[in-house]
DNA sequence: AATTTGGGCTCCACCCTGCA
DNA sequence: TGCAGGGTGGAGCCCAAATT
């Protein structure tokens, strides 16, 4: 059981390049965001060079050659320790010295870049660049876009030097870690942990995990440490967990019906929550798109903006639902019409239901930030909404399919099975 | 990538009790 | 009366989960 521990955050920069799985979608839309972002960054360091980095070796060639220069360096690499790492931004700070800056899509500096930087200082030291200071250029959160966008106010320039020299002398241990696994023959012996899915999903996951058995202790609701502890002493199955093992009212109710694979219903709950919606109810569901890098007047950085909602009326109990739609015709301000749409359609009283309504709650917030006429109109809305996840979340009603999750759409234990 | 929210945990102030 | 030890409750923090 016990075996080798992957160090935590620095996989990404190990994937064999077999392993690597075809980028979908939503991954191609995180990475386009970052490149947006890479570029805006650049704007403030003009006379900058951006290294040709279309073939490998003459990224190498290229970065060799600018470094001779002393103008800001975008995207330059090196080698070292039989590693490589690229820098976003290097600005020369005398003639033997460079300042490192990382650009993130993030709006705080967060433990992995501090150990992103680590690594990428360390094989620059060992390749022969001095770097001096390094700093993590990451998204000012709170920043409100006025007509232009102003990269200098989008943007914090953090002095991350002393963290990253504190995280540096790890890096030899770790590499030889992450050596072993990378030519490892079989995962058979590597362990399995939270850095196998935090920060991100690890290439190798699906090669790491699939040893566990269906309806395993990582069904777990909120249980991700006591699945480990159970892990550890051996037990995989939910219904191997032994009667004196400590777990949440709504951990036990996972276990009841587990074997035979029949519901749970708490029919006293799920009838005193039916009683709270008032008629005529209301059932809406937003559409959202956010970016990094706001493009609409008055909105921030990842700010949800709102395009399009269904709503199914339900005028009293029992009738049939009557459907009404709304979708921006806008590309300027879409918050205005929404709102003024949203007003005429959810009426002065009954329930206004939609499932995790907080995310409805806080598009309807964002949207005050340029309409703040409908405060008044908000404040009436909010005590009618009803949340269609309370049942879910308080286990009034549990399958053993669910695999632990309230979720409508996914499920933590569905990254290991869906390739079966 | 962010956000909200509730649960669980830790920390600490406070109080009570038992004892010298 | 003073002190040590144990129990209690609130504040604050962190984590996990849900949505887009």
């Amino acid at each position: 059981m016990l075996g080798l521990q992957c160090p935590k955050l620095l996989w990404y920069h190990f994937n064999r390049p077999s392993d690597i799985p075809p980028i979908d979608e939503a991954t191609q839309a995180v990475f386009d965001e970052g490149k947006n972002v890479g570029e805006l960054a650049k704007s403030l360091y003009p006379n900058g060079v951006t290294i040709d980095n279309s073939s490998f070796t003459e990224g190498l060639r290229q970065s060799e050659k600018y470094i001779q220069q002393k103008q800001p360096l975008f995207e330059v690499g090196f080698m070292s320790n039989n590693c490589y790492a690229r820098a976003d931004i290097l600005v020369s700070y005398d003639q033997t010295q460079w300042d490192m800056i990382e650009v993130k899509t993030s709006t705080k500096v967060k433990d992995e870049h501090i150990k992103d930087v680590a690594f990428q200082k360390f094989i620059f030291m060992n390749a022969g660049i001095k770097i001096r200071n390094c700093y993590l250029m990451f998204i000012n959160k709170d920043y409100l876009r006025k007509k232009e966008l102003s990269p200098k106010e989008f943007f914090i320039k953090e002095d991350i030097t002393e963290q990253v020299d504190n995280e540096i002398i790890n890096i030899p241990n770790n590499l030889l870690i992450l050596w072993e696994i990378v030519n490892a023959k079989d995962v058979s012996n590597i362990e399995i942990g939270t850095q196998c899915y935090e920060p991100n999903l690890c290439n190798l996951h699906d090669k790491c995990w699939p040893f566990l058995p269906k309806r395993s202790v990582f069904d777990l609701y909120i249980g991700k440490q006591k699945a480990f502890e159970l892990l550890k002493k051996g037990i995989t199955l939910l219904k191997d967990i032994p009667d004196n093992f400590e777990l949440t009212d709504n951990q036990k109710i996972q276990l009841i019906n587990n074997k035979n694979n029949a519901a749970y219903i708490n029919k006293e709950a799920i009838n005193n929550f039916l009683n709270k919606i008032q008629y005529p109810a209301y059932y809406l569901d937003f559409e959202t798109f956010s970016t990094a890098i706001p493009i609409l007047e008055n909105t921030k950085p990842y700010q949800q903006v709102p395009f399009q909602y269904p709503l199914h009326i339900v005028k009293e109990k029992d009738s049939v639902p009557v459907h009404v739609s709304y979708l921006s015709e806008r590309k300027d301000d879409l918050g205005k019409d929404f709102m003024e749409s949203l007003k005429n359609n959810l009426g002065d009283a009954g329930s206004i239901i939609a499932y995790n309504a907080k995310f409805e709650r806080g598009v309807i917030e964002g949207c005050l930030l340029s309409n703040p006429e409908y405060a008044e109109w908000t404040k009436k809305i909010f005590p009618r909404i009803l949340d269609l996840i309370e049942p879910f979340r308080g286990f009034y009603y549990y399958h053993p399919d669910q695999k632990g999750s309230a979720s409508l759409k996914k499920s933590f234990t569905d990254l290991n099975w869906k390739k079966l």
